[in-house]
DNA sequence: TTGAAAGCGGTACCAT
DNA sequence: ATGGTACCGCTTTCAA
């Protein structure tokens, strides 16, 4: 029950604490053959070094702090996963919060212990408060950021802007002329840059075309695809609604399909819809979209984090846009009145 | 940039470490005069304790680890999500492994340091490997599990055999007697309880019914949306096929239902199809479903965690069942044939 | 109620 | 290449 230390395994291979440490961190400096002892030794041992102990030693816990907007959602939970199994092929873990309602709890991360107890903090789409950007300075913590920028650390993202470009182009070329766009962002969410950066990206090729939208077909939505189905149908239900609909998001671009489905239009015949992100779904039901690769962005928000903990050879840093690229499917087609 | 210690703050208050320490901690047995020179030194230093430090002198590092099979799908992003919260509202942290693509990799887990840094384990939906168990007995860790259960630790779950039992009498009442099962899992998977009640629960409810179905309908599936799309498409192309198919995820039912649509087939006229989960999407497609709440089972499991680790009056411990429920939405309706 | 001091289990610098 | 030995910063008896 109680467990070796680092002091039995010395004792056993006839060596001091010092040895066996450097040993098994495989720190060069030490006979091939003592090695061997000591390997021996802590494997007779079951030995397993304590990271808290060497943590507190060294000033390291090999522990990376992520602080994101959502975990349950699928930009966010795919980044996760990505970014967790990278860190872990280099020894590290993850300590994720989940900032989904929890405006004031947020005190809990510089007064609770999170940010004293990590190496380093990837933090995705949020703009931190002031007293975090204070504590992360005092301590010296690294920070990588995904999407929303932090002071002039390494930033992971891509480029939203281009991203919605790409999209709105795609409907204008197909010769549509009245756009609704949803995915408006609701005043107090800690996920902002993104919903303003697509939708200023919206507004500005719109002009670009001499198109116009009226504010009541920018709809706002929380991001959620239940949230959009809902703001969809009531769009849809009214006497006149758009030709097409981009949605700032598969999620809420599903949202939409299902709702222009419930009402028995026609897709893309009487309504073209196309998202952006490429989720898993938008696939299985054609939603045309601007894909992202979510995977690279997390292997290399960990890489630079990695790389700002000294542990790799590359060094990253500055920022790292990531394409993205149009993946048409079936929800998009002229508009039915050009037909 | 040199943080305070706690004897900084020792020095400011006027008193000695080990009373900061209670102080700070809110042990009683302080002053309430000193505890107020304490609270208002360590206000001024803008001391934080070291979790690291606390968690070596302790043995306790407020730490939960949560193994799952993936990060990155419904359930387990839903129930991680939950846990987190629940946990940092009691000063925890949770370190989540993803064991999607890692079938080797799982060594890390004993090998390095996991089980070291943690106060506990839950354990969600995977089987413990051999030396994952002998070293959580050593080490004395306790466990929660949620779905597949760990030798007698606490464990969190839904009925999934009979929440399969209630979607195929579902189908069977509205009189379909050829049912498709999709959603047997693929040999080799890591996450396997589940996948093998419900495909048991199918079966049962089918024999009691006196109705059997052919080997061709039980479809394989890693569980994603986009490979039960591919199987549900394949299936629904031959020249005959079954009225209705039993999706042992919504994720996998919302794969079935854009097939269906691709093919042209009225649902629920031509076919019906009903999931399990209660997924965001499936009440946005209409997808009748069982509903399960995972953040009820999140929260559960967490605070199953706390008990065991004696920081909550409650004490959990034993089965927790939690009920499932049936949805009926737009997806599932009587046989063509008997209308 | 408060303080002194011995750990907790490593790391890393300085010698040798 | 190896050992000795101060820490790392907090918790927790044990005494006072």
């Amino acid at each position: 029950m109680t467990q070796p230390t680092i002091s039995d395994v010395a004792r056993a291979a006839g060596v001091s604490n010092a040895t066996v440490s450097r040993a098994l961190r495989g720190l060069g400096k030490v006979h091939p053959e003592t090695r061997d002892r000591v390997f021996k030794a802590a494997a007779a041992l079951d030995y397993i070094a304590s990271p808290t102990a060497a943590g507190l030693a060294s000033g390291r816990t090999g522990l990376v702090g992520i602080i994101t907007p959502f975990i349950a959602r699928w930009f966010f939970s795919a980044i996760m996963s990505s970014i967790e199994k990278t860190l872990r092929d280099h020894q590290h873990h993850i300590l994720p919060i989940d900032l989904e309602m929890s405006p004031i709890t947020r005190l809990s991360l510089t007064q609770g212990s999170l940010f004293k107890r990590v190496d380093g903090l990837i933090v995705i789409n949020v703009e931190m408060q002031v007293a975090e950007r204070d504590l992360v300075t005092r301590l010296g913590l690294p920070v990588v950021a995904v999407g929303y920028p932090f002071e002039d650390a390494p930033r992971i993202r891509i480029d939203d802007f281009a991203a919605v470009t790409l999209a709105a182009e795609h409907l204008i070329d197909l010769g549509h002329r009245s756009i609704a766009y949803l995915g408006k962002a609701r005043s107090g969410a800690d996920h902002k840059q993104t919903p303003s950066d697509r939708l200023a990206g919206f507004r500005d090729t719109l002009d670009r075309h001499g198109l116009s939208c009226p504010d009541e077909w920018v709809l706002d939505s929380d991001w959620s695809a239940f949230d959009a189905h809902g703001s969809a149908l009531r769009l849809l239900s009214a006497s006149e609604h758009p030709t097409a609909i981009l949605a700032a998001s598969d999620e809420m671009g599903l949202g939409a399909l299902a709702a222009a489905r419930e009402l028995g239009l026609d897709v893309p015949g009487d309504l073209s819809i196309i998202g952006i992100d490429d989720h898993e779904l938008a696939a299985v039901f054609g939603l045309t979209t601007v894909r992202q690769d979510v995977a690279a962005q997390g292997t290399a928000a960990a890489s630079a984090m990695l790389a700002e903990l000294g542990l790799l050879d590359e060094s990253f840093g500055g920022d790292r846009i990531f394409p993205v690229e149009l993946v048409s499917r079936r929800s998009t087609g002229a508009p039915a009145s050009l037909g």
